[in-house]
DNA sequence: ATTAGAATTAAGAGTTTTTTAAGAAATAAA
DNA sequence: TTTATTTCTTAAAAAACTCTTAATTCTAAT
């Protein structure tokens, strides 16, 4: 779960992004202001959301800091009428630069993105299912899964799939690199170890659900 | 083996990209700049690269055309300085969006997400009904139909003829490949089956119309 | 009213999937 | 290189599910 620093100091908009920040299941802390925001403890924020227009130190002023503080992407959001300032924010450091009004959507295509960039999205999760694919390591009801590569990667692909059919030429495609199944039962016997697996580290719950002759997928 | 046209100016890019991709194992045509992209004879490509700040036209007033005559999934590729412009690319018709500089792995697994969904929407729908071909979900009044896929697929081509009359003989032939009906009323049996499952979704509303001798339709 | 076509239901046939176990292949260690 | 260990694939039997068949009831057309 990433955690997101914004730096605003209108209270409707700091709020406004503060509810669709959570809503989207990340982690925030606020700062109304530049002092605030430099005086924060909290440590591992993974991005920062940068107004310019602040009442105390202008925003520009503060990428620089922030980039040495939490080493992490730093979105500019700015009303239209501050471009006319020509600052370029890139050049001290910024990321992306999105221009206020923005569209929710956009703003949380415009995170992902940074955040994927900078290579920390790295942990995906389902239910008590916690993939981190950087380590490779898999967690489900606190208790190690102990996955093979192979068994990660099924996982993996039907977690970021959740709620929808995977299909098994898509498996096939994503963890074999060939359309045309060499076996069809390789994958149903990896799918049965990992479903023991799960099954041994959560027996209360149901994960992989068989969509009969076309693919798997998480309820 | 998928075609793909680069239309990138800068020389040191766009070879490394093409590199990139005839290592794996993608035909490439290149294109410096628009008019060479447009005048291309070339047909058959699967997908566009293209880059948004191109010497004499916009990368933006390219992909109007460059679909229309392609019908092709187009990711933009683009400077994250470009991001000022804030065209949405997205209402233009562009399917994905990278920004410069990018780790080939990341730019592979765009590539091939985008040729799986082939630019093309995959979700039909007729009524309240909401079929998912992709994902081979189907909705019905907000509910999950929970179809077969012989079911899912007589609803498909329904769907897709909506208004039109499917005759058996088509149904025979595209559900089960033969001309000749092994039993006329194993198709009976699936209509049935399938409006069972629309009934149980929605009680209010008829879908699959009878035509006596014929076939069916959907009204 | 009669009759052929269509719908419904239940059950068995036929497939697909799951599970188990063992051998092959790949990786790591000696 | 050889040996040991782990992971993947193959195979075969068991289980689960879907499709088809068949018998019966219902419906539309003449």
């Amino acid at each position: 779960m990433n955690k997101i620093l914004i730096i605003e100091d209108d209270f409707n908009i700091r709020n406004m992004v503060n509810d669709l920040l959570i809503a989207n299941q990340y982690i925030t802390v606020l700062a109304s202001g530049g002092k605030e925001a430099l005086d924060l403890h909290t440590k591992s924020i993974d991005l920062i959301l940068l107004d310019l227009m602040l009442p105390q130190i202008h925003g520009k002023d503060l990428i620089k800091k922030l980039k040495e503080i939490h080493d992490c992407p730093i979105l500019i959001v700015s009303a239209i009428t501050d471009v006319e300032m020509k600052v370029n924010v890139f050049d001290l450091g910024a990321d992306d630069y999105i221009t206020k009004p923005f569209q929710g959507k956009e703003l949380l295509a415009r995170i992902k993105l940074a955040l994927r960039h900078n290579g920390k999205e790295k942990i995906i999760k389902y239910k008590d299912i916690k993939l981190d694919t950087e380590k490779y390591s898999a967690i489900c009801n606190e208790k190690n899964l102990e996955l093979t590569k192979t068994e990660f990667e099924i996982l993996n692909l039907l977690i970021l799939n959740k709620g929808q059919i995977v299909t098994k030429s898509i498996l096939f495609d994503e963890i074999w690199n060939t359309k045309d199944s060499a076996d069809e039962n390789t994958l149903n016997v990896h799918i049965s170890k990992l479903r023991n697996k799960l099954k041994i580290a959560n027996n209360l719950e149901e994960y992989i659900e068989t969509i009969w002759k076309i693919g798997y997928k998480l309820k």
